[in-house]
DNA sequence: GTGAATTATATAGGAGCCTATATAATATCC
DNA sequence: GGATATTATATAGGCTCCTATATAATTCAC
């Protein structure tokens, strides 16, 4: 007879991933605000961090969220003036949007200030155990990139 | 003149771990639906799954999640008839909330779902290397935590 | 014991995601 | 070239969180 497996519920990697995660938010989302920015906008501020212009459909497929999603930032962000939308000259369909003035201004203070939240973050973690940990996420999400594309099918 | 450091937003621990948790939750969310539950509320099951019972606030403090959100969380499960709330004799301001025997009898099969997804987002990992992530995502939510407590004062 | 903290829930409002589905424009295929 | 499929956005609705604040019960202090 097995000894019964308890639920490691606060062990496992999807929970601490996940507490992870909403800290990351709560803190990012305090830095970033001073400077107009939320958490949410800030794989579109990365994107079009060179001023340039793209559709929200590759917004989204580089930020890896859903279009949906996507659609919803974007209107945040177009409601507080950090991002344009232009017609797409190629295709009446899609829009390309890009960062305001606004909103480019802010982008070194911005970075620092994420900079410095990070190295908070990892306070005594060595070199070594930062790439550790990185190397160890980027095949964590691999897996689970496959997993999801092979259930939405 | 140092050269300018670019933004790697998507080989930071950040957005890493941002991606890997909704990857956990859109997975995990499918695995536990054909059982009555939610990601959301896994916390929940977990503290109450030997049929004891805690008030709303020992639940949102050992699930680390704020009290409204905690709330919420079990307003739809008592909707959902996944829960229920008795007086607590001892305080008049507080129930005691505990799993009801339609969700009691779920467990093992969820439990069971979610430990196969569980070994599929981990597929090819060392078991040392689980360690070790486990071990590196401890670290990072001691320190996230403790930025957290610091900023609420 | 009563007025003032403190504590347990509740409520309001918003961001960030997701799924499912509708609409509009473009491509494709006889 | 026109019907059909595909593609880009939009809309609707729901869950998980958070912050800020209100309400009600309990505890503390004097």
């Amino acid at each position: 007879m097995q000894p019964m497996i308890d639920w490691n519920l606060f062990s496992d990697p999807a929970p601490l991933v996940n507490m992870a995660s909403r800290s990351f938010a709560r803190l990012g989302e305090r830095r970033v605000k001073p400077f107009g920015f939320s958490i949410g906008q800030l794989p579109v501020v990365y994107l079009l961090r060179h001023g340039g212009a793209m559709s929200q459909r590759d917004l989204a497929r580089l930020a890896k969220i859903e279009q949906p999603s996507m659609a919803q930032v974007l209107s945040r962000m177009e409601r507080d003036g950090r991002v344009r939308r232009s017609p797409d000259p190629a295709d009446g369909r899609s829009q390309l949007i890009s960062l305001t003035e606004a909103a480019l201004e802010k982008l070194p203070a911005t970075r620092t200030a994420l900079e410095q939240g990070k190295e908070r973050a990892l306070a005594g973690f060595s070199e070594d155990e930062v790439r550790m940990l990185v190397g160890l996420l980027r095949r964590l999400n691999e897996n689970l990139d496959q997993m999801v594309a092979r259930e939405v099918e």
